[in-house]
DNA sequence: CTTCGTTCCTGTACGC
DNA sequence: TGCGTACAGGAACGAA
């Protein structure tokens, strides 16, 4: 599952694979792909076709590369996707190997006849969509894809700034780990590395955010940063000319994960087995001793 | 207005 | 063996 270090392995890889390239012809297989661009998918290749592709942005989870000065090319991953560029030395006009073929969702053929563009995504959540870049209003001189403007700057932007994500928490009332994984205050943050976070922070996961202290929201965000820092590290080294990322699942999830799928296994901190909880139809882990549960009416 | 539950989708793992 | 069900999960959407 990508979350923010696994989308920039596949910005740097688009970066430098990708960026600099003309696109010569565009082939929607999967028509849900492009359900975002509200134009639809004929609409979507035509506006793509002959464009010189510019180097690529990360906001979060988003991803875009921009185009013709006021439009960009955005990519959301979802829970699958993959940003795939072919072999060079195998010819565009060949097929892709059956076993991705299977979940090839768009496919962009470049005018250089190097390696193409494939967007593979088994379950479908992710999207590419044409939209206009507007002006950012987190940070000025940015531009972002105006499907995105309502996203808020990720953790390790310059543009993110952790006073006003302290008074946009407290003014909240709900859950530190919903606020997490609320893209509108803070992006990037998934499941897996809020609840990593949480755990260094030893902060429980439905700690109340209108009553969290400024130590504690500092100490989740340099969390949120550490872990982040560190799978960047362990992403960034399994990397293939073949791909623009390898698959998701070798080489991120192999790294030390702390909590996170870790039910009933002992606490790395205090031996104190690790305990799953149901939380918002998926999983949220903690452990019952460094993480204590707030009780009702305090905190 | 804010908050929260539901929904989209497919493949894998498991219990009976 | 085979069937049914739970689970994985980002984020748009609608209900409360």
């Amino acid at each position: 599952m990508p979350e923010l270090p696994e989308v920039e392995v596949v910005r740097s890889g688009l970066e430098k694979w990708v960026a600099g390239r003309t696109v010569e012809s565009v082939e929607v297989l999967h028509s849900r792909a492009t359900r975002r661009h509200g134009e639809g998918p004929a609409d979507f290749a035509a506006r793509l076709t002959g464009q010189r592709l510019e180097v690529p942005r990360r906001r979060g989870k988003y991803l875009w590369l921009p185009f013709g000065g006021d439009a960009a090319l955005l990519a959301h991953l979802g829970m699958s996707g993959q940003l795939l560029v072919g072999d060079a030395e195998l010819p565009s006009d060949q097929p892709v190997d059956p076993a991705q073929l299977k979940h090839l969702r768009v496919r962009l053929r470049f005018a250089d006849g190097g390696g193409d563009l494939r967007f593979v995504d088994q379950r479908t959540f992710g999207h590419l969509m044409v939209d206009d870049l507007v002006p950012d209003a987190f940070a000025e001189g940015l531009t972002v894809p105006e499907a995105i403007k309502h996203i808020a700057p990720d953790p390790l932007e310059d543009a993110f700034d952790g006073e006003a994500f302290f008074r946009r928490l407290r003014a909240k009332h709900t859950g530190i780990k919903r606020a997490l994984l609320d893209q509108s205050l803070i992006s990037g943050v998934g499941n897996i590395y809020a609840d990593e976070a949480l755990w260094r922070a030893k902060l429980h996961w439905a700690r109340r955010t209108e009553a969290l202290t400024r130590a504690e929201t500092t100490a989740v965000i340099d969390a949120v940063r550490e872990v982040m820092a560190e799978a960047l590290r362990a992403g960034g080294t399994s990397f293939d000319s073949l791909y623009v990322n390898v698959n998701g699942e070798s080489g991120y999830f192999d790294r030390s994960l702390n909590v996170y799928g870790r039910a009933d296994q002992p606490c790395n901190r205090c031996g104190t087995p690790i305990r799953r909880d149901p939380f918002m139809n998926r999983s949220a882990y903690s452990c019952p001793v460094c993480q204590p549960r707030p009780r009702h009416g305090h905190y």
